[in-house]
DNA sequence: TATGAATGAGGATTCATTCAT
DNA sequence: AATGAATGAATCCTCATTCAT
């Protein structure tokens, strides 16, 4: 459990999921404006509403704030992405459909994704292979819905170079929106990446999904 | 041209430019190890070989020395990839070798690639702009390589999009390294990723490239 | 009384008495090793099994708790060395037997010593009269010994000043020990002070003591 | 060299040492007045005359200007010490007015050698140990003065003992004020002092010196 | 032009103390 | 009586930038 990673001289357990729901919370708002090394944590505090003295009684270093939320965003995309991961009828369909709930996560969570993408790099090695490690498995959700749904045989390399392939291209429509978003909408974004995707494996796309 | 975006206090336009480039290289390094917010300007000096008071009579803010950055490797990048593009004679084998080259290019650059990525957000809007502009630019060449050499008719979205595509599989090759290069050489990835491409837009891609 | 010197908002006595000696207890230990300053109230709190909240309400500030800890320090070594002290049948050997007691007392306590030393100094004025005095009276002790003990007429001022010197060598032994206990065993420490004190009051002193 | 301990940032060597012995200066007489710990890194600046950013150009941390002053204080009495000193013409004469320029020495410098005394504990192991060293030499030099001025044998370890209880009666006679310096002149203090030592030594002392 | 000493606003973190439960 | 969460003033230290030489 990452909350484990990060020490904190309060005694109840639950405060201390609360309170550092409440600086994850603050702290997204403020790193999304200005990032995490221009947010001092004297704003993070003031956005969390309490005092300077009480945000190190949850953390210990600025860094664990960043790793906070680092994890929590890595946490939302996940579990959303599993509410949406059905593979008991694998099919053409459902692959289009989850792949469209996908895109419409990374739609939805464009600015935690971009944290995640412009600041894990600021972690310290140890919390840096944490984060990266979730990463890998988010990667690895994608690559079992590949591998399970589509008909024909494909490599496990393939798969999982798809699999890569798609979470960029998802994380791509949020860092990217400043050229995507002006071109297209996300359900023609979708659709098109959806389609290139079907017909670059030999599968006829006609006008299913969606 | 971009030097002419940050102001100098010296006369000769020549020993400009051959400071700012000492300090584009001495900066890169250090980017590269330490990202830019963690990198200090007596550092960037020390590196460069002279003093912080000589590093600011070529620049007016620390920004500034990101910015020179940022636009030298996007120069770069287009330079070189400029001398690979030959639309004289387009067909689907000139199309794969200047794929080929393009990401070869990243693989090369892709230390740089990386600032560009993890550090243009650091830039104040106004020079982000500017930068952003650069890299529409980019994207549109590889947009005309994929119009020009392509047979079949293929729609300007669509073309833009696959152009982001390959960008961003381009960038995605240094920055996701920790994923990617554990499962793939690079010759590896290149063909898999350019197959797709052409399967996605019906070409059969028998064995040819490389 | 030092205690009540220092407020509580505890009615119970008893009680009071018995938490300041579980305080000085755990804070002699922490001062000990890292100085009074280097200390935090929290962690003597924790040390003393019990909460911080708990800590003030036997005491009013963190120097209370040095004032309890040196005054405590100061009665210890005072208890202890009253003990050995008779001055029903005074002698040259009880003399020196007294005075072996002394050095083997600070011996003993050389850590609690230690403190008194290195942190009477951080005391507000009006508690470091209190505990000056206090000195002062063991001193007095001292100098009494000795004008009883010693056959020939001393002048009082030579008898307060080798009151002095004794007093320091004792604690000495403690706070120089990186270089007296390399070169020195107690015994053999004792043995040459007391063997110039008596040869500098001209006399003899053969092999007599421990 | 001590001050080769301490990195600087500044180059020019004269200017470091100029701008320390501001430092020392001006911390010495906020040591005396606080303490270490109770003085703040902006007082010291401000005492010196420069900025907060100035001062910490010349020194690293807070501790290496207690490492400064601590080793400016030791360096003092050592060259004043020497100066004193002179093994040429040894006799009892001699030791005894090398002695009263010791006490006379420690007089004058009782505030610095009170910081001494009261704060090398707050110094890292490595620099205390430097510094210890310093203290051992010094008590060398009073080691030596006395198996050279003395006409009789003495045992090694006897001297090392009187070089010891002398250079604490030095110091005695600065951290003891509140209760010795009530009760002697200085010149009582010392001619006490050295006739007890001599006397013990077996020397009889009539009426010489100073 | 080049140098590097000086500046001080700003930032992360600590910790004695309080007070509601 | 006991607890421990909350507070925020205080403190150390950094670093971009300036300017006299």
């Amino acid at each position: 459990m990452a909350q484990d990673r990060i020490v904190s001289s309060i005694k109840d357990q639950e405060l201390i999921m609360k309170r550092r729901s409440q600086i994850v919370q603050g702290a997204v708002s403020l790193f999304r404006e200005k990032g995490f090394h221009r947010t001092t944590t004297r704003e993070i505090a003031k956005e969390c509403g309490f005092s300077i003295g009480t945000l190190y009684e949850y953390i210990r270093t600025k860094e664990d704030v960043l790793f906070l939320v680092v994890d929590s965003i890595h946490h939302q995309v996940r579990d959303r992405l599993e509410e949406k991961i059905d593979l008991k009828n694998p099919s053409i369909d459902t692959f289009i459909s989850m792949l469209e709930s996908f895109f419409r996560l990374m739609d939805d969570m464009q600015e935690e994704v971009l944290i995640l993408y412009q600041e894990v790099k600021s972690l310290k090695r140890e919390s840096k292979s944490y984060v990266l490690e979730k990463e890998r498995l988010m990667v690895g959700m994608l690559e079992r819905v590949i591998v399970t749904c589509l008909p024909d045989e494909i490599s496990p390399q393939d798969a999982r170079l798809l699999a890569n392939n798609l979470f960029v291209q998802g994380q791509m429509w949020g860092f990217r929106r400043w050229i995507l978003q002006k071109q297209f909408t996300l359900d023609e974004y979708m659709e098109r990446q959806i389609r290139f995707l079907l017909q670059g494996l030999g599968i006829s796309y006609t006008d299913r999904g969606k």
